[in-house]
RNA sequence: GAUCGCCUAGCUCAGCCGGUAGAGCAACUGACUUUUAAUCAGUAGGUCCCGGGUUCGAUCCCCGGGGCGAUCACCA
């Protein structure tokens, strides 16, 4: 009998296939805890219900593997234990369909804790074949196409998308509670392109006539929200939209956390990263190393703080600090193999050599500080030198995860650098920044010192979760839809 | 966007030199009420990603298209 006459079947006794309810007395999981000491073949008087997905079926549905999120438990049929009727309903039932059962638990001679059921009842009908047990479904387009197919037969799956749940969840303890942070939520339709270099998507509002830019960064609108005082200290996780290429290391939508706090800076941004990461990985996963690939990083302690010049120093020998002139700083780089555009800043010219030269290097976490002022143009100027800036990016396993700043909060000085982003702007890069004057009318009225910080979410479940592609840490990841 | 690779039954995969498609699991029929990828016997199941071309004949060779993956570019 297909599953579709099944399904009629269970109509025309009388039954729902699509129940409305089903009182269930436990999870499997807890059952499987509660019961743990329960002893080989021993049969007990206790009555429960469980309800799951059929993942298996034995010895002509005497054994089902029923599957409910908290684990596996197992339901033993037996015609000792079920009238008629009951047994009747067995032949109506597929893998995976939803079921309830009711019953005493035991455990059966071979080990395994079962319900002996005296009672079960179709809850949900599963109308089409799940893919087969033993090697799961592979095909990774399908499983990111078919996210809800993954999930049901794939463990790893599962597995990892709650670790990410718990992840946010533990980030937002932290920085609600260590450091005094309030969760706001800010627009992700944005007038105006600003808080990060990158390309945009447009989209368009029709009654308003007005296209929009899907934000790349909340930045701008968390630090209006600390000039209004909202709090000292307000942070916000949500989603950033890049339209940019798609890798393993990219989607174009992404995770971001960022925070910012009155009276704290660069410095202290360094103490956030390392103080939630480790908490993050202390609560979630109970240790400080973790496995990706064939490296194992090691979370623990003081992380490094490290200057970009002073890395590219060590790994080329070329002092850039001593370098004034940015044709000069071109040259130095053409002489290393680095490609850089014959425009180039100074800055640009450093950046593009370290990550070239460093980036990959960076397995353990390290802090990259004092980054150039020519490529950070919401970072506040370095107080000890004039060409670099207070901002720091934090790499792990060789990709950045983590960016921060002490806030540049000098109008006059904001409003400067965003007239630099215009003219790369109108030079042809379209990824440089708008001219926010709102933002610099904010700044205006007093943005208090201010350090800033934002963490790629989704990275940074990748390395926790050892997941080779950032595809397996979101829900549902883009991807092209298929033509006809 | 570029290069390389992949796409065959619901799923996992074979398929030789171009001769007209196979297995395991799932399904269906039957046996079996203490199984653990249950077992045993049998049955059925295909737009070989799509569209052209070459050929007596194309899953296979060629061209175009689609989707996915890896690397690169861009980037977080």
């Amino acid at each position: 009998m297909a599953r579709q006459a099944k399904l009629q079947t269970v109509r025309d006794a009388g039954g729902n296939p699509y129940a409305y309810t089903y009182d269930r007395t436990h999870e499997a999981g807890a059952l499987q805890a509660k019961y743990a000491e329960l002893p080989v073949g021993t049969e007990t008087e206790d009555e429960v219900s469980v309800a799951g997905r059929i993942m298996a079926m034995r010895n002509n549905g005497m054994f089902i593997d029923l599957h409910d999120p908290s684990g596996k438990i197992q339901v033993f049929c037996h015609k000792d234990s079920m009238n008629e009727d009951e047994l009747a309903k067995l032949e109506t039932l597929d893998l995976g369909d939803i079921i309830g059962a009711k019953g005493k638990i035991r455990r059966t001679p071979r080990g395994e804790l079962s319900v002996r059921v005296s009672h079960i009842q179709l809850l949900t009908k599963c109308l089409l074949p799940l893919p087969e047990k033993y090697h799961g479904l592979t095909d990774i387009e399908q499983r990111y196409r078919q996210r809800y197919v993954d999930l049901i037969v794939n463990e790893e799956s599962r597995d990892t998308l709650r670790k990410r749940s718990l992840i946010t969840t533990a980030m937002r303890d932290y920085l609600t509670k260590q450091w005094g942070g309030i969760e706001v939520e800010t627009p992700m339709l944005h007038p105006i392109l600003g808080g990060a270099t990158a390309k945009p998507f447009v989209t368009h509002h029709n009654t308003l006539d007005t296209d929009f830019f899907m934000r790349v960064a909340p930045e701008l609108y968390l630090k209006r929200l600390i000039v209004g005082g909202l709090a000292d200290c307000v942070f916000e996780i949500n989603r950033c939209f890049r339209n940019e290429g798609i890798s393993p290391k990219h989607n174009p939508e992404f995770t971001s956390a960022e925070l910012y706090k009155a009276f704290t800076d660069v410095n202290d941004m360094m103490d956030l990263t390392e103080g939630l990461v480790q908490y993050i990985a202390q609560t979630v996963f109970g240790t400080l190393e973790f496995k990706y690939g064939d490296n194992v990083i090691n979370l623990g302690g003081k992380w490094p703080r490290k200057s970009m010049c002073g890395l590219v120093m060590d790994a080329t020998g070329v002092d850039f600090m001593t370098i004034f002139d940015a044709a000069e700083a071109r040259a130095a780089a053409k002489k290393l193999g680095v490609h850089v555009e014959p425009t180039a800043k100074w800055g640009e010219v450093v950046a593009a050599v370290f990550e070239e030269k460093v980036e990959d290097t960076l397995i353990q976490p390290t802090h990259i500080t004092d980054f150039p002022l020519d490529i950070s143009p919401l970072a506040k100027v370095h107080r000890d030198n004039p060409r670099l800036t207070e901002r720091t990016e934090t790499y792990v396993n060789g990709w950045e995860i983590a960016n921060m700043f002490t806030e540049l909060n000098d109008p006059a000085d904001q409003q400067a650098r965003f007239e630099e982003q215009v003219k790369a702007r109108e030079a042809g890069n379209d990824e440089a920044q708008m001219l926010d004057a709102d933002y610099v009318t904010a700044l205006e009225y007093g943005l208090p010192p201010c350090g800033g910080w934002g963490l790629g979410v989704d990275r940074l479940t990748m390395i926790l979760t050892g997941s080779p592609n950032i595809r397996d840490v979101i829900c549902f990841p883009t991807l092209k839809p298929i033509k006809v």
